[in-house]
DNA sequence: CTGAAAGCGCTTACAG
DNA sequence: CTGAAAGCGCTTACAG
């Protein structure tokens, strides 16, 4: 492997001009050096080495994408939604010249030593993080870190998220607007979840609407998985709860309830309107489709890489805290309900 | 940020000891320093910089895991095959201690270059590459690189695929078991690529030991998305083909057949019996159930990882081309042909 | 426009 | 068991 130093050699020039060239500052350079070092660095396939440059920098052009494992201790890349976004993510992170070092972690302990080690100038968290953990990675740390799908109202933390309420909230309304009252809500109803809440306050929020309230909210708490939703989907057609719509707030579980469902008699939507979440690309190609309330990944990863480009470049941040729009789309598995 | 030598002031001894103790090489220190400098590792918070420790060793504990856009330039982690394929690569990488480096590429040129600035101990091309571009690719690289679902018969080569041929064959040979005798086979129909050549020759194989030949083959030649299956199937429910029964080299093209064919009134498996490719866990979803030729992504990770850091570890490697069996999952969509 | 030199934080023979 | 020193390949003031 040819060096700085050898091509220097060989154009009989100092090693800081080849630095230059190499890095750009042609300005520097008389216009017969440059083309000679430029040949050479062709002729010998010259290559920096980029463990020198970060040594000397104290930084390394890498951005660590950090995918928790903490729930499912299986491979995290079988979930759409991650996969997905974590795709856009690099593309962004990439067309910045920057390089992604993917990481899955089980503790988050383990995170802040990573970056350390590396000289990362940044890192996205693409899993919820709570707030204590939040707290404690930004003392730790000292290179910008963007989280996904967190809570954290503190001016320091970067976050982007997307409107859960809302989410909660149109697809609630939705059933409402159709004739439906007895709406249920499907999903892991966990206090300590900010995201899950949220969603649930809107569902809320659109009962009220509509003159109903509190009681006669209808929780079916489930992990979000399919073969959740086939057992709760069986329940549901054999009326152990009653309603005649129920909001799933994660596509999987949607889906799993109208398998579950119809393999019990009950027929999505003419017997019950399902609406997921997430909008998985496997929620247009299941029968019936699923309406499902989504979100434009694409936007929230540019989202995420603009805001913590911003902080790399230490430019000021107006709003550190984005939250993303959501919409209802709008396919087949839901039908008026005639009263 | 604590460096080595800051230790070793405190300490009051060598940056070489305190080295040592980092390391791990506790054998040549005394007890009491040893405890004295990791309380102080501790109470400092030192983290040791890892662009300088591959500096001077010329290495990065760094694996290059690139996976090409050529096809699609658009997000290639929508693919959920690709996508679990790599959580599984990075998790078995990241268990031997080793940083995963993604970098999606649109042109292979850039991965020699990428593999030597980082100096990269391997690297995966989890996508196909052409024996010309990995024979450039050994050239350019000192380090090991496997390569996944890749044909390339040189010695010096290492590679992990899945048994294309047995794939098509006993996809082609459970149809033909069931009666049905007029089989087609769906997919991108590239004389270029040798993954599909071999599935046809697979399903052509099948199609002898029951009496039948080539002539007797209908290809339907088409792009690999949910989008043209929809499409085929409508063709097929039109009978502008004379088939009973498919087999689609890909999963999404087996559900889009499925659902196109079903809108235009021809009935999964009652019409028309339907095999897939890759098991996608999609597959288990859709109704009706797609039976679908499967392969073990955990395993072919396994296979993949192992092969590389025996390379790394310069071991000797008896079988530097590893073949992956393949299996039929069956499920519902396909059904005993009535003669 | 170009060069000589210091230094980034580590590891590794070599010597004691 | 411990240390002094060289060196990995680069960048960056500083000087001319």
């Amino acid at each position: 492997m040819a060096t700085l130093k050898e091509i220097a050699q060989k154009a009989g020039v100092s090693v800081m001009t080849v630095s230059n060239v190499v890095n750009g500052k042609t300005e520097k350079v008389s216009k017969e050096t440059l083309e000679r070092i430029q040949s050479l660095i062709k002729e010998y396939n010259y290559v920096p080495n980029l463990n020198a440059r970060s040594l000397v920098k104290n930084n390394s052009q890498t951005i660590v994408v950090f995918v928790s494992t903490f729930v499912s201790h299986e491979n995290v890349f079988k979930d759409p939604y991650l996969s997905e976004f974590f795709g856009e993510i690099e593309n962004l992170i990439r067309q910045n010249g920057y390089y992604v070092l993917i990481q899955t972690i089980d503790a988050i302990e383990n995170a802040a030593t990573l970056m350390k080690k590396w000289k990362a100038d940044g890192a996205v968290f693409i899993s919820p993080v709570s707030p204590e953990k939040i707290h404690q990675l930004k003392q730790e740390c000292d290179c910008p870190i963007v989280f996904i799908d967190s809570c954290d109202s503190e001016e320091t933390s970067l976050t982007v998220g997307i409107n859960e309420f809302k989410g909660g909230f149109i697809a609630t309304k939705h059933l409402l607007t159709l004739g439906h009252r007895k709406i249920g809500i499907a999903g892991y109803y966990d206090k300590k979840s900010a995201i899950v809440q949220a969603r649930y306050q809107g569902y809320i929020a659109a009962l009220k609407e509509f003159g109903l309230d509190e009681k006669d909210a209808v929780i079916l708490h489930t992990v979000t998985t399919y073969e959740a939703g086939l057992y709760f989907g069986g329940a549901i057609a054999n009326h152990e709860y009653d309603i005649t719509a129920v909001f799933a707030t994660a596509d999987l579980l949607a889906i799993g309830i109208m398998e579950g469902a119809r393999r019990n008699g009950c027929i999505v939507p003419r017997d019950l309107s399902v609406v997921g979440f997430d909008n998985l690309s496997v929620s247009q190609i299941v029968t019936p489709k699923l309406t499902s309330v989504s979100q434009d990944l694409k936007n929230k990863a540019a989202e995420a890489v603009e805001l913590l480009f911003k902080a790399i470049r230490k430019e000021e941040i107006a709003q550190p805290h984005i939250i993303c729009d959501v919409q209802l789309e709008l396919r087949q598995s839901v039908l008026e309900r005639v009263l």
